[in-house]
DNA sequence: CTACTGAATAATTATTTTACTATTCACTTG
DNA sequence: CAAGTGAATAGTAAAATAATTATTCAGTAG
């Protein structure tokens, strides 16, 4: 408790910083923005930036890691939202991701080339959403089973099933593949079929 | 008829061109073989290949189409192999893709690269393939709907949802993303929802 | 000792120069 | 005229060079 003071001015530093950062990024991009603009922002030097990240890629990696949260929270949303059945759930939650990539790449650009590239390099950041977004859907299924609307045997393993078969709606690479009308309509579709391959009978 | 003698010497002048280019495509890729090292293998100058390919990139495209009739055929031969029930020929049409874009990238790495890098351009070339592949699983569906093991109301339409589906496993793009077990693992599962959704019941 | 900086170093990236390669065409050869 | 060529042109890629930028560190201020 004696060094509230001190830590909380560091965290508070980091904050400034991801802030500035989140701006630069946001309107010139990761490789065009220098830590010595970063730092101008941020009234420092840019080796005091040093003090607070390991380097830039640490600053790209803790917001790529701030997109990804939010991300997740929505996710959680579809999950507490009251009055669904456990298929408009499913549906919602994929839709979610799609809606998703869909704004990231249209509306913030250049966060979604960030958050691509970090997580290229840091496969742990992604695997570890990976993970999260499957064992949120795999609730989402193990609720349908308890309510009787589904029957799979292995929620983890079915949740992992369908975000495979969805991952043209949530992966940037496919995003040129169709226009909006046709993603809408493949989305549908996919729905169907997938929604009719967990149902009990 | 008369021309007999001309037009077959033109036809087999292309294909010794072709020859020439897949074998030095397939070892060095395509960027770094020159027209002059194609000509060389066929005893002419680079000048008289353009006596029969409009330019290098019509090469490519000629070979990347008979990469893709020759995947076609493996296609077209799921649907004539006797004694398979619909369900086994889905799943054998799906792993014909899947084996064909593991062998592609891991066997002729540089062929695959070909095909990828022309179908970029002349997207005419792909979206004849993936029209032709859409309508064959259609057909298995189709007879499906026949035998009484499908119940599917649009065989064209559920067979582009299948394929969709299946693009993980289609799409060199994701050769990198699961290792060949987890694939297998996954091909498995992904099968058993999809043969679920399809099913009569 | 703590928070910071300016200047030095090591990598990266941008620019210019050079070397190759695709493509064309006037011109043989048969 | 049919089949083909060598040399010229235009465009690309590779190598060399210059300029920026990330990162480190010795050192200052408080």
């Amino acid at each position: 408790m004696i060094k509230t003071a001190q830590a909380t001015t560091a965290k508070d530093v980091r904050e400034r910083v991801l802030a500035a950062a989140l701006g630069r990024f946001a309107q010139y991009g990761y490789n065009k923005t220098t830590m010595a603009e970063i730092a101008k922002d941020c009234d420092m030097s840019a080796a005091n930036l040093y003090r607070f990240f390991e380097d830039k890629q640490a600053i790209g990696a803790a917001l790529a890691h701030q997109t990804l949260a939010e991300k997740e929270r929505r996710l959680r949303d579809v999950i507490v939202q009251p009055g669904l059945s456990a298929t408009q759930r499913v549906e919602a939650f994929v839709r979610a991701l799609f809606r998703n990539m869909y704004e990231q790449f249209n509306d913030k650009p250049r966060i979604g080339e960030l958050v691509e590239m970090i997580s290229r390099e840091r496969l742990d950041i992604i695997g570890q959403h990976k993970e999260v977004t499957r064992s949120l859907l795999a609730t989402i299924l193990a609720q349908g089973n308890a309510s009787g609307e589904f029957d799979v045997d292995d929620p983890s393993a079915s949740a992992e099933t369908v975000l495979v078969a969805t991952t043209v709606f949530c992966v940037p690479y496919f995003l040129h593949w169709y226009s909006k009308e046709k993603f809408e309509q493949l989305f549908k579709q996919m729905m169907e079929l997938i929604v009719r391959g967990l149902e009990k009978r």
